[in-house]
DNA sequence: TTTGCGAATGTTATATTGTATCAATAGTTA
DNA sequence: TAACTATTGATACAATATAACATTCGCAAA
């Protein structure tokens, strides 16, 4: 993640809380910025371990639990249930409450990205849903498949296979 | 689940193994018929008391675990990742393999139905996200919110809030 | 028949993910 | 300062899942 990219990032998370009146304490700001610098999603468990590696007031994947909560609860961070990771919110960039998050995980590199320019697909299905009588809650859709980067490497590999 | 249908289901399950070459052995077959019975998805450990209750030669979960894992093999129980439940497959009907299935998981009654009449929509989101680059590789896309009957029962009971 | 093989299951241990509960501490307000 | 609240620490435990090895059972070859 680029620098100015992670300020700003960082700049909205405090602004988020102030909205909210809650703090974004010390442990909370770190645990966000591990998160951020991750670049992939991470397991409760996982992002104990690095906190430990990287910052010398130690923590416990308790309190991790509950900072991912905190920080899920204001909107900083999403919870992927399909891996049990959590990557921070991409759209920090606006307050618009997005209803719909998508998310593809790619099971190669096991990176994920949020999408939020597919609304028309989504919000067609969900309609559709709609009027077959289920009414989707989840804001959340969690897809897993390959990303275009593993695409090209595999195709690489096929490539070279073939030479 | 009505008795033709539960007939129906098994039979197919005993075909579907021979398909496979492999063997339907009493416990396998009475882990689906709990599946089946249950008419909401079971975590692998409510299958094992499910199990242990109703039937006197007792087993682990271990084994559940092995048995689900044998059922998905097959593909006569589908795992819902976003509960960590079991359900058997609704497509007991056909042989065909089906790419794209879709789970209603109701938040409310906790029953999950499958869907696949709906694979337009999918579909086009599906196509949409390939040509952003992303393969979609899930056959499983998983959706919770509120089904038809508990948003029937909530309207119920608001209307009658109101007299 | 029995020997041997492979599949299925039993058994125990352990890994992983997550929550409950109560204690300690720090920051804020009256 | 005293009292209150939010945060974090610490311990225990629940729930989900897999690893590893032992045992049993059915079947086929000797």
């Amino acid at each position: 993640m680029k620098k100015q990219r992670f300020k700003e990032m960082m700049g909205f998370a405090i602004k988020r809380c102030e909205a909210f009146e809650k703090k974004l304490t010390p442990k909370r700001q770190q645990v966000f910025e591990i998160l951020l610098k991750a670049n992939k999603p991470l397991s409760a468990y996982e992002l104990t371990d690095q906190f430990n590696k990287q910052i010398n007031t130690p923590i416990l994947a308790m309190s991790v639990y509950r900072i991912l909560g905190f920080l899920e609860s204001v909107g900083l961070v999403h919870r992927l249930k399909l891996e049990n990771k959590f990557i921070p919110c991409s759209h920090v960039n606006d307050d618009r409450e997005h209803q719909l998050s998508m998310f593809l995980i790619c099971s190669s590199c096991n990176k994920a990205s949020e999408v939020n320019d597919l609304n028309n697909s989504v919000k067609s299905l969900f309609r559709e849903l709609k009027m077959k009588g289920f009414t989707p809650a989840t804001s959340q859709l969690e897809i897993s498949g390959v990303c275009f980067g593993c695409q090209q490497s595999t195709a690489n590999t096929i490539k070279k296979k073939d030479k």
